[in-house]
DNA sequence: TGACAAAAACGAAACTTTTCGTATATTAAG
DNA sequence: CTTAATATACGAAAAGTTTCGTTTTTGTCA
């Protein structure tokens, strides 16, 4: 019966550090304190301890085999963002994807591209249905 | 020229209060207490307490009018769920519509009939489309 | 009007998150 | 080996969030 100890749920701050991971790929803190400090001027120390911090938290893992440790996330970006969206899916849309979609909709132009593979997704999704 | 001052985000436990509030219309503290009591055991003058700083970060307005304060959303609940959609839309999906849909069907099982709506969805947006 | 009940106000403790200064370690160059 | 550059480690202040005990106010009714 192995302990599997769930992954917390990012803060506000620790998910820029993880979006700018999930762009880098496995990164050092100076490449993702070059990222951050560009949309918003942080200091190195800050963003080096958010990683220390989440290594800890077990969001990230990292690899001190080379004088600068490379990070990457613990769990596939897939599985972090999922998590975030059916949180706001149930918190906030009443669990209503309509709504999630409608919102989405409302707030940003969505080119016709995107509709049209949005609605090859939903093809994809009624064939699936039992 | 006006300073309208912009509302903050709701952090998690008043983003809980909300919810309540958008089901009951406008609201005492005991009605409120007595949603979220039962979801999870809380005390009366927390919930009170988080209405009062809510009010005064113009997340709600109260009419004193009764000697139990009624609470109500200062802004649409839409407005709120449409900020806090767009933020998630850009902050984990990189501003993919697309993405976002994939990761709440991947989330959830969604029925048919909503399957339904959301493709009705997409023709009016289409049609709104220059 | 006085006592009781219910509500609001207040203040502060307990936690969590965010930010960085300073200290220490490691490596490369001269 | 010494120095300069660059990394990590550590600790703690500052800021923000959550929780609730205690006090004060207000309204009711016997």
């Amino acid at each position: 019966m192995s302990k599997k100890q769930s992954i917390p749920r990012p803060t506000a701050a620790e998910l820029d550090i993880l979006r700018a991971i999930w762009q880098l790929g496995p990164a050092t803190v100076r490449q993702v304190h070059e990222i951050l400090n560009a949309e918003k001027p942080c200091g190195y120390t800050t963003v080096l301890k958010f990683m220390q911090i989440m290594t800890a938290k077990g969001l990230l893992i990292r690899d001190e085999s080379q004088r600068s440790h490379v990070y990457k996330p613990r769990v596939p970006a897939e599985n972090t963002q999922r998590q975030l969206v059916a949180d706001l899916l149930e918190r906030v849309c009443e669990g209503s994807a309509e709504k999630l979609m409608m919102h989405a909709f409302s707030a940003k132009k969505i080119s016709h591209e995107e509709l049209t593979q949005i609605r090859k997704l939903l093809g994809n999704m009624e064939r699936q249905e039992s």
